[in-house]
Formats: structure tokens, C-alpha cells, sequence
DNA sequence: AAACACCTTTGAGTGCACTCGAAGGCAAGA
DNA sequence: TCTTGCCTTCGAGTGCACTCAAAGGTGTTT
């Protein structure tokens, strides 16, 4: 037992996000702190991990307020495990389609590296455009 | 000769942005456009195939100044090509390496989805903690 | 004549997630 | 005693990319 307590300052810089910013996230309902007979947060492992893990979910493109409601359900127990299962799925499934989106996006732009290339090189004619070169892979 | 011409709320729809948001364009430095002898915008399908790629490379996460250095870059002629190669290939590597952090995240996301599962069928004990459930992929 | 689609400049509003500062206060350590 | 680090509330500022409206204009179509 007696795990250790970190203050805002020092889990500010373990956890890479200012004392603003967690006051901020508790604000908004995202993290909870415990407080000492002053009044002043502190913070144990448990909240490392915490933050660790939204980082994780902010990372994928879960918004504050979904956040938010995401830390209500776990407050409710297990009862609302699907519920949060679902939402996870969800931003997941999200983030998977904007990962396949930013790849069609990057095929075009290697295409245009590589017509740059071609013409850097003469092994593309000068008269070709790029809208000509992009043609030939969509067939 | 005789190109189709577009006017701007026509252009708009074919594009898929808005008026507001292609005089913004134009304002930017990201687009131009040809007037015809009332001082109205007329678009072509050149400027549909402009539009089309400059959306490639906002969706890859350049940002309009950029955008717009790429396009005067553009207008000087091909002295410029090797500068405008190597922002093409900045740009893609910060993408790749979004994707990298992206998929990071989801795997953790996936993680947790499949301790859900766990809890749900019973498959995980009720007494392991997700973050204990992770440690066994750490090694 | 009225409606419509366009033009201009200018400036304000939106959404998101911070980021910071002011003002005033408490408690522990040097 | 002074400094340091924390506390509170409140409100303003930042960055990005729009998004829209006002106010006053031109030219074409019905």
C-alpha cells in the first residue's frame, strides 16, 4: 500500500499534458482526482494509466464530449459495458475509414512524386500531364 | 477551343465546395479563376481536375498555406519542381507516420474491445484489469 | 419590373481543444 | 517572512478553416 501521490506539477510533466490541461479534463468531466485535507489534487499509477488510455481514445479521434460520456457509463458500472463497447467499435470503425481515406489520398500523391520524378528523369514525355499519367492506373 | 465553361454555382456542386468556400480559395492563393467580360468566374475542366487535386493533398493534412506556397511555386515553372517534389514528400511522410501513430491507437482500442468480449463471455476472469489483460501482448 | 446569379469589401460567427492570465487565497518549507 | 506550489472563478485569446451576412452593385432572363 501506500502507493504514491503525485501532485499536478509532477504528474503534469510524467503524463506530458500541462497542469492546464488536466484541470481543464477534469472540467470536462473526462478524469477525476483525488484530494489531500487541503484541497489539493493529487494523483496515483491508476490516473497514469487513465490518462494513458484516453490519450489512446483522443489518438483515434474521440471527441471530448464522447469522452465525456464514455467515463459516465464506466461510472455506472457494468451494466453499461455494451453501451461502451459499441461506442469504442465505433470510433474505430471511424478511424479505419479515415485510415483508408488518408490512403487513396496518398496513392495520388506518390503518383504525382513519381510524375515528378519521370519528369526529372525524360522517362516521362514533357507533353505528358499528370492527369494523362494518372489515367493509366485506372484501368 | 470551346471548353465547357462553369460558373460558379454550378462549379460548386460539381466540386462539392461552396461558393463561400471557392472565392475563399481564391482568396487564399489556392485557386484562379478566368473572368469573362462582366468580371464573372468561369471554371473548366482543368479547374475541376485542379480542385480534385488539391483535395488529395488537404485530405493527406496540408494546410492552406502550404497549399498556397505549392501553387506559386507552380507558377514559376519547372525550376521549381524539386522544391515542390520534396513538400509533396513531407507531406506524405507526415501522413505516414499519422497512420503509424493511428494504427498504434487502435490496436490499444482493439485491445480493449476484446477484453469487453472477454468480460462479456466470461473467457477473462472478472478480477483481471484491462491493464493487466494488456501487459500479456508487452512481451 | 422583378427575380436571379453573380460581383465586391468587410467583418463577425462557428467549433474544437486548448492556453493563459488576473485576482485573491491557503499551506508548507527555507 | 518570503517563496513556491497549489487552489478557485472567470473570461479572453489562439489557430485553423471555413461560413455567412450585410450593403450596394451589374447583367441576364422571365
Amino acid at each position: 500500500m501506500g502507493e504514491k501521490q503525485y501532485r499536478i506539477g509532477e504528474f503534469s510533466k510524467l503524463v506530458g499534458l500541462s497542469a492546464y490541461t488536466l484541470r481543464y479534463y477534469e472540467d470536462q468531466g473526462l478524469i477525476l482526482s483525488q484530494r489531500d485535507e487541503n484541497g489539493v489534487r493529487y494523483y496515483t499509477a491508476e490516473d497514469i494509466r487513465w490518462i494513458g488510455f484516453i490519450l489512446h481514445l483522443k489518438g483515434t479521434g474521440m471527441r471530448l464530449n464522447e469522452l465525456k460520456r464514455y467515463v459516465q457509463l464506466r461510472a455506472q458500472g457494468d451494466d453499461t459495458i455494451a453501451e461502451r463497447r459499441a461506442m469504442l467499435q465505433k470510433v474505430k470503425d471511424d478511424a479505419e475509414a479515415d485510415i483508408a481515406e488518408l490512403q487513396m489520398h496518398l496513392k495520388v500523391l506518390g503518383r504525382k512524386i513519381d510524375w515528378y520524378d519521370g519528369k526529372t528523369n525524360h522517362t516521362i514525355p514533357d507533353t505528358e500531364s499528370f492527369h494523362d499519367y494518372l489515367q493509366k492506373f485506372n484501368k
